[in-house]
DNA sequence: GTCGGTATACTAGTATACCAATTGATAAAT
DNA sequence: ATTTATCAATTGGTATACTAGTATACCGAC
């Protein structure tokens, strides 16, 4: 980093597709807790901040409302959905169906994992210095290259959108838990025994474990800083 | 039927919300192959067509585009998917995880199923008759009701949203196929009598049966009756 | 103090008109 | 026959306006 990174005038960029990017700028707000639960975004304020029109914005929100992550009452407004501990239970649920059957394939076919290989290196790295920011997006990483190895882009298209709950609680628990991401680094590689040991039900066992250990935190203390909103108080 | 149906001026009630409904007026013809694969769903010409404007059509296109009915290419159209036996099979295997995950949730709490029964019934007198048509929307019920039960409503909404390619699947094929009902309905039944036995892994993999049945049909045949386009060409 | 009505402001859904950028096909030129 | 120029069609996005629910604060009657 020895020159400054280029100064978004507005954090958007009008050469490309606009949704897509409003998408990810409000996901990450809301999964890392800047949009605290009932903040409510309006789409005229929000809108004309991001120097953009109400369309793409709206469909960027209807996707959050389809993955739950906001809740959309017509004539009312978008509000960030609360935490809901039926619904995490539910997503880790889904998350474990799917990621399961993802690797359950990956066992029945043999599939080469030598792919997987640089991600592992790097979480090693992070797993070692519990550094979990790096290991979080190297941890989706891994689950996007099993489920493409699966061939079975839909199946990580859904449990990416199923994910964002998972991630919202996982980012509001993480802090203050060591080796938390050395944990994980294990029960990667476990997968991976599993599956290069060509046992489906082993590889699905070790997945559901993986997944399911996101409900062994708290379900308390929920984020309470930098608040951000959007409509007639904050601008 | 005494009296004559109302006769739709426009099929869009403007009293309701406008997008589901044409999302379920597009998804309807897509699945039931008046849409066939490779037609191009413009949205001007449509939008005129049902008299609402660009906006709630296009949110009703973008679902069908995520679920993967459709596929948008900017600056050229909308065009409905072709039949791609390796996403249906996707689509089945992720189907199966997901409805296995209920109904093995089912076994395991011993929830009860009476309020299947009233399905079940229309089910059997539309099996004896072979009334697949009938059938067909009992199925759809039989499903959403297990995931009510199960307290899983994320997992039948996307489980819906994926059904689109297995059902269009199994409209094109089932002309023809007596007594498939007859057999559905008897995998129903064997649904049932596993989660109130009590045993998960019994339902789940009834349930997988279950699911897997539509694989067993030919990939060939695609119907050609009855299309219908929107764009330049008709009107 | 409580209940009921009212005025007001805010909001998403929809409609309409328009422009930009790009694609694909057609026509023209070589 | 092949390349090039032209043109129509299409989605993505902008801008604006209107509609009809909804929330909220206020006021008055009792």
């Amino acid at each position: 980093m020895t020159t400054k990174a280029p100064i978004p005038s507005s954090k958007i960029d009008h050469t490309a597709s606009i949704a897509p990017q409003v998408y990810d700028y409000l996901r990450a707000r809301i999964v890392d807790n800047r949009l605290p639960p009932g903040t409510r975004i309006s789409e005229a304020p929000l809108a004309s901040k991001l120097k953009i029109s109400r369309t793409p914005l709206r469909v960027a929100l209807q996707q959050l409302a389809t993955e739950g992550l906001i809740t959309t009452r017509p004539q009312v407004g978008n509000i960030v959905a609360e935490f809901d501990s039926a619904q995490l239970l539910e997503a880790v649920l889904i998350r474990a169906a799917l990621e399961s059957a993802v690797v359950r394939r990956l066992a029945n076919a043999m599939i080469d994992l030598s792919s997987l290989e640089s991600i592992m290196a790097v979480q090693e790295r992070a797993a070692q210095l519990d550094d979990y920011a790096t290991f979080f997006i190297q941890d989706e990483a891994f689950h996007a290259e099993l489920a493409r190895l699966a061939d079975m882009p839909r199946a990580w298209k859904i449990t990416h959108s199923i994910k964002g709950h998972v991630d919202r609680q996982r980012y509001t628990m993480m802090a203050g838990i060591p080796k938390r991401s050395q944990r994980a680094f294990e029960e990667h590689l476990r997968i991976i025994k599993e599956i290069r040991s060509g046992s489906p039900s082993g590889a699905a066992s070790a997945m559901r474990d993986h997944v399911n250990s996101v409900l062994e935190l708290d379900l308390q203390g929920h984020g309470k800083d930098l608040p951000e909103t959007y409509g007639q108080n904050n601008s």
